[in-house]
DNA sequence: CTACGTGCAAATCATTTGCACGTAA
DNA sequence: TTACGTGCAAATGATTTGCACGTAG
């Protein structure tokens, strides 16, 4: 399950950290989404809520809560132009980016914490984090392309 | 196996690419190395042969080499600030970065791969690319941790 | 009160691009 | 010959940072 608003001011509070309102805005903007943002998109939400907030609060907001383990954060794109975030520990989400359409996949899947499970067992290392990005065909565009025989 | 410098300048031709003195070099850099290499560091390489060579050619020449597939190319640490080239289909490589000692860890595993083919079977997608990292300790420092009961 | 947080604008850093010149075919 | 490739320097775009002011505790 996600953190709450409250365990991340706790977390905030027990590492000297201020609680300021633009912390508490941007970890109420987190709580009320699932998926990743990026830094631009939370802007946004923030900006509509509160028009003074600036883009380098949130950058330097987002990488503190990173920090303290209030969210993930990941690349989720191929082109990986610009980092996601959202509150920590919400379901696994991996994404495909479809080279047809440009449609982006979401993918639930475990795949990725097994993998670690593996790597730890046969290697001895400790895995805390992993990102993985596809680049491939959509559903709809594989089922495209073998009607017409392209694949 | 690995592409053949023949292979590719076959490929470039048949696309209608001139073989330059600069692509032939890159290619000659990159199959001289299995790992992968970031722009600068083939810059780098490049220039010991030919100090005339630019950074911007580097970066239009494996942006070339990516889209015929005669490179692969990827994000292989966390922070993911540089994208790291090889020439297509040697083993697959993944890194952990340790986030205690720094080191990148070299994983050799097919696990990607397996993952692509449940993705493939769960969800009918096709996955063409992949790029996963790891963050989390390398085997000693996991070892240290333990020893010294922080973990 | 005062150390920490913020907004702003400028800096950074990897990568891309416009332009005039060079060269493979 | 001539369209394509290159070197150079300037542009780009995401992210970071220096600085002077503002405010949480």
């Amino acid at each position: 399950m996600t953190l709450t608003i409250d365990k991340a001011e706790t977390l905030l509070r027990e590492h000297g950290y201020k609680i300021t309102p633009q912390r508490t805005l941007l970890l109420q903007i987190m709580a009320g989404q699932a998926a990743y943002l990026d830094a631009e998109e939370i802007f946004q939400l923030a900006h509509l809520q509160d028009a003074s907030v600036s883009l380098a609060t949130v950058y330097r907001t987002l990488n503190l809560f990173a920090e303290l383990g209030i969210v993930d954060h990941r690349y989720v794109s191929p082109e990986h132009r610009r980092e996601v975030f959202r509150l920590s520990a919400g379901p696994e989400q991996h994404y495909l980016t479809c080279v047809r359409c440009g449609k982006r996949v979401l993918i639930h899947t475990d795949l990725l914490n097994r993998m670690a499970h593996e790597l730890v067992r046969h290697k001895g290392v400790m895995v805390t984090g992993a990102c993985a990005c596809f680049t491939g065909y959509c559903a709809e565009c594989t089922e495209t392309l073998r009607r017409t025989g392209k694949l």
